[in-house]
RNA sequence: GCACCCGUAGCUCAGUUGGAUAGAGCGUCUGACUACGAAUCAGAAGGUCAUAGGUUCGAAUCCUGUCGGGUGCACCA
């Protein structure tokens, strides 16, 4: 509601201080009071335009005059406000008919639509190697990309939701080694393992590090088995193809706990088997975008230059990205570039299409593959994006860089702006505070336990697997639900307990601002009292909990609105600030009427913990609302509305922002 | 060496892009349930925003230096 508004106070502001003072102001911050009794909405520009003056004339003037008349200027261009005053040293304070506001707020559904790109939007994200279990750090991923995905179809985007497959690399080749010299099994003595595949190659992955440690000379079988992948020939590739597909089918389903889908399954095979890379390539020789090294210890490789700002070369350092190596091979990066310039649609070529998984909702993944599918199903336009969006670790940004600059030197014009809208979402790491590590029972050099945090790595074995994570969190949330509704089934208590262990990773993991470091610690992601997302639940289920009492006493009220619409005089006396005091049902209605500025902060930012943020901002003071107020034992009807009024309002905004976060609320629990 | 990120309460973190009195959760201490569910609420204590300068009406936020921490710059993926 508030974000329309705070727009257009923003224009107006700009041209006012223009035709007023003839200053030209970039952008003017309007921004939230620190309480109901200061407004609405405030801008400080009047400090602003008083340097300006006083820059160009010489001569001071009080920014309180400035804003003076500025106040009196906008209140006859905004008569939305029913007061605009002059506060402290020159702030402007815009003040809403509160009873109106509030009759137009339960009329008015939540949320804003406000596109920004100009199609489609490709959001890449979890993107996981198919050679393991998942993690907490590849969790931290797929979430933050979901909730990214969902935030931007909230605020009006297409979205098409691509998960990288590297089904040709160095880290399924490792577990093809693993099966073969270390456990000796054959393609068909692997396909008849049963139980948890991901767990299998999780244990057997980190068996292959060590293997490696004890006789470097092994590492031959690497590099045999990737060749092999490489050529697609044989039993190795076949072994390395089975375990790709099998792993993947795995990721799926340890995201779809979560709630997390994707549309696309592209794979590296593909880009390397349908050329993709090989058009690429000529490409960016055609542009100069690539210069081949004719000396030097890189000679015989082709290199993309490093911009200004990137390091620097020295003895030990290149600043320069290799994309071809002096074999002729092409690197990650490189085919990371052909893969973007796909994306945008720069590329001429697309990938074969094969079913891979279907939703029970019906909804179909795809995997981009390099053979032709057999069925004649078809699949929908992948790729042709208007921008691509890449949910990737920060430790990434400086190959992301590359790809950035690669797909821009063969951007046709008319697809610059595309490539400039675009953008790496940075995110840290989640790492392992000593006490996890040795909960899961890792030892630790005196030295490590005084780290703040250890890594967690793949090759070793380090790391709480996602599935574990959920299983924990799930058991420890049906021992409460048996508690407290012992009447309901097993089913019924295993689906709540299921939603609240979702709620709390998910809250857990988008609560932290995305470039901040996660330590993870179990004791945290395992709270359910304070700032959790079983906090943010608990807030849902008392407002479901109201309503049920309501019925039962046969008190309902359907629509408050009307109620409370021939009732203005009675509303505002309760809308009404006492002194210095701010009312607190309007400072409540004030933290709902910022939602959708919170979705377009959100996603101007890309920035999902700030969604996190404010549902749990909203949900406390809901909680003071509900410990203040009894709605059930109120006996004024019209009051007793108003009080509805509210519920309901914070109930729209509160389920909408847990939408956003990917988190649905039970009805008890 | 160069580049990027970071340093805020005992701990873990926010901080509306330079604004009004720096906020939460956990932990500590006080209180409040035969209930519209206490998985909660009310309150208290706890801060030279790493540090020294600078910019300005105004700085946790911008600039510079210093100290401390993290990451990246591999012919890897």
């Amino acid at each position: 509601m508030l974000h329309p508004l705070r727009e257009t106070v923003r224009q107006a502001v700009k041209t006012l201080v223009e035709r007023q003072f003839g200053i030209v102001l970039p952008d003017v911050a309007v921004e939230f009071p620190p309480n109901a009794t200061l407004g609405d909405l405030a801008t400080p520009v009047a400090f602003e335009v008083a340097k300006r003056r006083k820059a160009i004339t010489g001569e001071k003037h009080a920014p309180r005059d400035i804003a003076q008349t500025l106040a009196d200027g906008l209140r006859t261009v905004l008569p939305d406000f029913e007061r605009i005053e002059v506060a402290g040293a020159g702030y402007i304070n815009l003040f809403l008919n509160r009873a109106e506001t509030l009759l137009r707020a339960l009329n008015a559904p939540p949320g804003v639509h406000a596109p920004r790109f100009r199609g489609k939007v490709i959001v890449e994200h979890t993107s996981v190697n198919p050679n393991k279990a998942a993690h907490i750090g590849h969790l931290r991923n797929a979430v933050l990309g979901d909730a990214l995905v969902r935030l931007l179809r909230a605020t009006g985007e297409t979205v098409e939701v691509h998960n990288y497959i590297d089904d040709t690399g160095v880290q399924v080749a490792d577990v093809v080694v693993g099966f073969v010299h270390i456990e000796g099994r054959s393609l068909g003595e692997v396909a008849a393992i049963d139980g948890k595949f991901d767990d299998y190659c999780w244990d057997l992955y980190a068996r292959v590090g060590t293997w490696y440690a004890e006789d470097e000379s092994r590492l031959r079988w690497r590099t045999e088995t990737l060749h092999a992948i490489e050529r697609h020939e044989g039993e190795l590739a076949a072994l390395g193809a089975h375990i790709a597909e099998r792993i993947v089918h795995c990721h799926l389903a340890t995201m779809e706990r979560l709630g997390i889908r994707y549309d696309v399954l592209p794979c590296e095979s593909a880009i390397l088997r349908l050329d993709f890379w090989a058009e690429a390539f000529e490409r960016l020789k055609a542009a100069g975008a690539i210069v081949y090294e004719a000396e030097g210890r890189r000679a015989g490789c082709w290199v993309m230059r490093a911009g200004q700002e990137a390091a620097t070369t020295d003895d030990e350092h290149d600043a320069d990205k290799i994309l071809v190596r002096s074999n002729g091979t092409v690197n990650y990066t490189g085919k990371d570039i052909a893969y973007h310039l796909w994306k945008l649609g720069i590329l001429e070529r697309d990938f074969h299409y094969r079913a891979f998984h279907r939703y029970a909702d019906g909804h179909t993944v795809w995997m981009g593959t390099a053979a032709e599918a057999d069925d004649a199903s078809a699949p929908p336009t992948f790729g042709r994006g208007a921008a691509y969006l890449n949910v990737i670790d920060v430790g990434q940004s400086y190959a992301q860089e590359f790809v950035r600059r690669g797909v821009m030197s063969l951007a046709p014009d008319a697809l610059r702006d595309a490539v400039a809208a675009s953008a790496h979402v940075a995110y840290e790491k989640v790492a392992l505070t000593p006490a996890s590590c040795l909960e899961l029972g890792f030892e630790l050099s005196e030295a490590d336990r005084q780290r703040p945090f250890i890594s967690m790595s793949g090759r070793k074995g380090l790391g709480v697997k996602a599935d574990d994570l959920l299983d924990r969190l799930e058991s420890k949330a049906l021992a409460h639900v048996q508690a407290h509704q012992p009447t309901l089934s097993e089913t019924e208590q295993r689906t709540i307990a299921h939603k609240i262990a979702v709620a709390a990773v998910r809250y857990f993991l988008l609560k932290f601002a995305r470039t901040t470091l996660i330590a993870f610690d179990f004791a945290d992601a395992m709270a359910e009292q304070g700032e959790t997302g079983v906090y943010l639940l608990y807030s849902l289920v008392r407002v479901a909990g109201i309503r049920r009492k309501l019925r039962e006493a046969g008190l309902d009220c359907p629509n408050p609105a009307a109620v409370l619409a021939g009732n203005h005089t009675q509303l505002e006396a309760w809308l009404r600030d006492e002194g210095k005091t701010a009312n607190e049902f309007w400072t409540l209605i004030g933290l709902v009427l910022r939602y959708d500025t919170v979705l377009v902060e959100a996603s101007e930012t890309l920035e999902p913990s700030v969604i996190a943020k404010y549902a749990f901002q909203l949900a406390q003071a809901f909680s003071g609302f509900y410990n203040r107020h009894n709605i059930r034992h109120e006996p004024d009807e019209v009051r007793r509305a108003f009080l509805l009024a509210l519920v309901s309002l914070v109930e729209s905004r509160l389920r909408a922002a847990l939408d956003v976060l990917g988190i649905d609320a039970p009805e008890r629990m």
